[in-house]
DNA sequence: GTCTATACTTGGATAGAC
DNA sequence: GTCTATCCAAGTATAGAC
């Protein structure tokens, strides 16, 4: 197999450092959290020296920025993918307790998490971290928008404040996870939104793609 | 007017640096967060020495978990006393917004936040919180427990798991309110609570202190 | 109780060899 | 591009003078 030029061991990096302080600073964002996420605990992680987030990354605030991009990026993906398939209030609320479960799992949740709390104390994240978390919103608004406007709900509350009390639910809910490693009532809840789902359904609050009002039975 | 002992400024406190430095703790932790909050910035704001930290709590973390304590109390107590003039969902959505509104300015909500975020890279810091964080969790199943235990929502799901959903809730707006400053969306969220509020109050969603079930009028 | 001084550690960031 | 070496700032914690 080949190896790389110099004599350092390979460790976990394949010929892009770049790429594996990424996924080191991810990592430890993830498990660790944003105060011991410093140069040197993740260049650690990724095998190669503590300079180097510098060379690449001029800052470990941009390094950290890169990492919340990474996971960001990816979620958007596979949450877009996943919402295409939604048809009902079920599914969306399957769909929600699946990707929280994930996140929850995975640490993407608290990632995120960590990144904002941690913006407190560094001078110009906050509106950084803000930025990049426009997009979730945004997911949000879309997943939400049969409920938020054409269901016996609309007008009651708009689009943007539905889809904002969910982020804030989202991130408050991993904030109370992760504070002892106990997902049960998170998990729990979700469940209970499962059950009530249907319900909800029968009620009226989830209307298909172009039914405005029930008084026609055009076509389901 | 009189002078301490010593030589050194007054500065804010008058005989009690103890108390001094918790609430230089609590200042710190409110404006610019855990990760700023250290013993030289603590015993600056307080006026005092930088070893005296050590010398009344032994160290950074106990002064931190100290100013928890005295937040805690003090919204703790503030908010039974509102609860009781509660007599309907609208009176407790009043009051829900109001304590929020409150916490949100004067940062109490987010010096709680900080420290749960913070635990996630101090060892043993998580459990510490998390049981300073239970009466937060029973105060508001207390004031669910009108709606989650014998409204008509009773049975649909457990007064705990609304509880938890609440204090999330809570904290994820304030997470979202804090990143830039910008609270007018949690604030418009309660405002739409507030104008939905009779309308749900109608529906059922509260009963008083005797009302079970609209069958029977025996007792419970 | 409060201060000064200091030991020790960790972290951000840069310079320069290879 | 990567490493070693180093500087400097900031943090925790302790010892000891007053």
């Amino acid at each position: 197999m080949r190896r790389t030029g110099s004599a350092s061991r390979p460790s976990a990096r394949a010929g892009n450092t770049r790429q594996a302080l990424v996924d080191a600073a991810v990592d430890v964002l993830r498990h660790e959290g944003f105060a011991a996420a410093t140069a040197r605990t993740v260049a650690g992680r990724a095998g190669c020296n503590q300079g180097l987030v510098f060379y690449y990354f001029g800052s470990v605030v941009d390094l950290l920025l890169a990492a919340l991009d990474e996971v960001s990026e990816q979620r958007r993906r596979r949450y877009e993918e996943a919402l295409a398939g939604v048809g009902g209030l079920g599914d969306l609320v399957d769909l929600a307790a699946r990707i929280f479960a994930e996140d929850l799992e995975s640490g993407d949740a608290a990632l995120l998490v960590e990144m904002i709390a941690g913006a407190t104390s560094t001078p110009g994240l906050g509106v950084a971290v803000k930025a990049r978390l426009v997009p979730w919103a945004q997911f949000a608004a879309a997943a939400l928008e049969p409920i938020s406007s054409r269901s016996a709900l609309a007008g009651l509350a708009g689009a943007g404040e539905i889809a904002h009390a969910t982020v804030a639910l989202y991130l408050g809910l991993e904030l109370l996870s992760h504070l002892d490693g106990d997902t049960a009532p998170a998990l729990a809840l979700f469940e209970r939104a499962r059950r009530l789902a249907p319900l909800a359904d029968m009620a009226g609050l989830w209307t298909g793609k172009d039914q405005t009002s029930p008084t026609t039975t055009e076509e389901k």
